[in-house]
DNA sequence: CCAAAAGTGTTTCCAATACACCCATGC
DNA sequence: GCATGGGTGTATTGGAAACACTTTTGG
């Protein structure tokens, strides 16, 4: 049902709402956070996540896609809420609370548009992290620890990969965001037995080495399944 | 560090920031949520979670504590965010954002405050519930789906139970929110190799039968364990 | 001695783990 | 033919699940 009312002019002090937004990817064999560097103000040389204040015609998910979409150059991709915070010390500049969602986006892709929008935009390295505005430090700590456990549980690793992967490239996926190694053959078996993946007929050739066979998630959407 | 500049004063259209609560309690052998029957206005007749706005000298979570207190006369129990609700229609008088707490009440404690202070505040049986004020059926489901999972995970349970109890009124309590019965030897033996709880000393005696053993929760403060 | 609920161990089964060698290709 | 990474199966172990009888009390 739409909201047919107008909307109360709020002519109080009240706090400011915002999204906020973790934006993981992995390359180069780390998992990486997308920030932007504040330029001036109260957090001046502070890099921070992408976020914006919400508007009164969107809801906070579609605050956050908006966010998403205009400082990261990113569209359709995984999208989750992560939590809300809400400390009255949280934000120097003055009172707000912030929807903090988490994101994730394929490795290949980590290029797209990132650096043209912005040149104060960059994949970080979570393990060695700039110094952070606000309570980001805190949220981005967070967003880790869910990614972590999901990935234990779900199939959201679909959000982080090509569309045609190898077994080999979707285990050391794995091993970056958990932080350990994995044994070879239960990995595969088990990630065969409950159909994680499809084996999608193709293979990769290298030079030098047996050609490894494709795959690609069974499911594009997110589902719950044992998957460690 | 406090905030110490003067907070912003917001003269645009901005949504409202406010807290609904989800508090269970276990007790004729259901689940139960509190709810306020609404009066007047636009939900007349619908009944509602305990909440209000956001205070600008409050964080979220004392704002959910000071609800908590006034509303439903309750303190120092078990809370914690559960997530944010934003919906453009979720509120029809206006734009709104809600972020929703769970918390949990000793079944013995249920009376307390709740039918002195207003006339209108009930405990609902989670499996039929009236008919809902705003999104808050949804806030309902996803709180008794947290609860349900983290009993299996935590020990949240001693939320719910009182100081001293039976193995059998313990499992009775899992049997009631999980919805299934449990095997009897295998609970008390994972309960207790767990370390869960500790034996007091004392017995309860009734007539008609044998003395049960009183234990209780072996950590009071929110702990990660297989339970279940 | 009877009714009522408390309390207690063992066996079975399945899933997680540990572990080492052969295969296909490019050079 | 050799170097490189791809691919496969089995034995062991530990935890979950199934399962039935004895104990203690009050009346």
């Amino acid at each position: 049902m739409k909201n047919t009312k107008k909307p109360i002019l709020s002519c109080v002090e009240a706090p400011r709402v915002a999204t906020d937004t973790v934006i993981f990817a992995v390359f180069d064999g780390c998992l990486k956070v997308l920030l932007i560097r504040i330029g001036k103000g109260e957090y001046d040389g502070c890099w921070a996540l992408p976020g914006g204040l919400v508007r009164m015609d969107e809801s906070l998910d579609e605050a956050a896609e908006r966010v998403l979409s205009q400082k990261a150059g990113v569209e359709g991709i995984y999208l989750e809420q992560l939590a809300a915070f809400g400390d009255l010390n949280r934000d120097r500049r003055g009172r707000s609370v912030s929807v903090a969602y988490f994101a994730l986006v394929r490795g290949e892709d980590h290029l797209l548009r990132t650096i043209e929008y912005y040149s104060g935009i960059e994949w970080k390295d979570v393990r060695n992290l700039p110094k952070l505005a606000f309570d980001h430090r805190k949220i981005v700590k967070l967003a880790e620890e869910r990614l972590r456990n999901k990935l234990g549980y779900s199939n959201i690793a679909y959000g982080l990969m090509p569309k045609e992967f190898t077994l080999t490239e979707l285990q050391s996926l794995y091993e970056t965001i958990l932080g350990n190694p994995l044994d070879k053959r239960n990995f595969r078996k088990k990630i065969k037995d409950i159909g994680l993946v499809t084996h999608t007929g193709n293979v990769r050739r290298t030079e030098r080495s047996r050609p490894a066979r494709l795959y690609s998630f069974t499911h594009r959407k997110p589902t719950m399944m044992d998957v460690l």
